[in-house]
DNA sequence: GCGCTTCTCCGTACAAGATACACTGTATTG
DNA sequence: CAATACAGTGTATCTTGTACGGAGAAGCGC
């Protein structure tokens, strides 16, 4: 049973009560907060100790009483933006799983940064964990074990991110390697790719099949990739139960 | 026909050729081999501009000829440690994929700092546009159309993150948030997670599911889920040529 | 009620690291 | 030989995260 790191502990409500000095003035979750407000209006890079503190009136050092580093904020940032996840109810878990996936693409959506942040840092949050736990509940539900389930889950999840991470690079509020979005990557690409060299990229620039890409067709597209993970699980539950 | 980012013509061989001055006494091939072998050993955070002009034996400022920032050594980093992809010859589309995204995962696992920058990133470099190349010739050439590939290719890279993310939780590289890697990690959930909040957690925790993970398990459980995609991929095709 | 303790919050100081700028010297060109 | 354009350098600056020590507030024991 060993010490808890600062954050995590204070996410989960853990920290240690005192009665003595003053009121804490403050909360993680007030902090988080208002780090979350400038990530999503300025992005990633607006999130400093000083300007988070400014946003909350209180001095750059303070925040250092409720969590140990800039990383850790970050951390609690993760967890503090993931919404609730949706919850089973008597769904079968084809549905579910549908809309677990939806639901968790939507907000990383909302919060682009995320996909800069949470990639490599498993859950530790309540929040975070939820949504991992609901997943995996669904899966073993249907007969799968912890391992498969655990093995889907997070293919699930990076597929979230990476239509996320279409979704961001179509908007344009990348990291402008060209001049912005879609259309400057697509013709960034145009100059620089040969039929020779590259006959599958220059037929699908040809097609226009980068270009098109409004919200529905988007969504389509989501979908389109769903269907064929969930095909997928479908076979195996399906094998595990004759099994 | 716009100006190119300065690293994105040197990575295409595009730089302005010029008789005068001094010979450059650098490549941008010199550079990123540098940077890369810090990364490699040290890890991102000891990828410095004064890490890798120190390395070189050059000065810090002499590597803003070749890049314009820290930034676009990075992309000209992600390009560098790209090996190049398998040709697909005439192995059938699902040999090929299921090759494909294995060696994508692996060479993630070799630079797994790849896996904190490339994320946003959409490839501008001829190596990685190499890669995405030859997965759309093939998924074409199975009778998809252009759109379709694109977005099977990402999911399929997808994959290969979110495993190469797996294996370097497990092998405790992570950003340390218990003592180390896949062991801290459990011990930290078990302690927090409780049975009736978190269900399906508790019980792939109790079923040690989380736990057993060496290499040849996780390549079953690599080999599992890309079965899962590739089946998904395999109904759409044999759809698509009925239809 | 009084001093001690134990907090919270703050101001200042420092360090690391990216990058702007102006300079030096060198190889090519006329 | 003079002019020019350019590679590489040294120094200065600016931004940020964070260590440290101090000041005052709130509870505690006498």
């Amino acid at each position: 049973m060993q010490k808890l790191p600062t954050v995590v502990a204070r996410m989960w409500g853990r920290e240690p009560v005192s009665r003595r000095g003053p009121r804490p003035g403050l909360t993680l979750d007030r902090i988080t907060d208002a780090a979350i407000e400038i990530a999503d209006a300025e992005g990633l890079a607006g999130v400093r100790m000083s300007s988070v503190a400014a946003r909350l009136g209180v001095s750059t050092m303070s925040l250092y009483g409720y969590v140990a580093s800039k990383d850790e904020l970050l951390t609690a940032m993760v967890d503090a933006a993931a919404p609730d996840p949706p919850e089973p109810g008597t769904l079968p878990w084809r549905e579910y799983l549908s809309v677990w996936t939806r639901a968790n693409r939507d907000f990383l959506a909302c919060h682009l940064w995320l996909l800069e942040v949470s990639p490599l840092t498993p859950p530790t949050g309540p929040r975070t964990l939820r949504w991992l736990d609901r997943a995996l509940t669904v899966l073993t539900g249907a007969g799968l074990t912890a391992a498969e389930a655990i093995n889907i889950t997070s293919t699930l999840s990076a597929y979230a991110a990476s239509s996320a991470t279409l979704l961001s690079a179509m908007s344009g509020t990348v990291d402008e390697t060209g001049p912005e979005g879609l259309a400057g990557y697509t013709a960034l690409l145009t100059q620089l790719v040969d039929a020779g060299t590259y006959p599958g990229l220059a037929a699908a620039l040809e097609s226009g099949a980068f270009g098109a890409a409004p919200d529905w067709v988007e969504d389509a597209d989501f979908t389109f990739g769903l269907t064929l993970l969930l095909d997928g699980i479908e076979a195996l539950i399906t094998r595990r139960r004759k099994g």
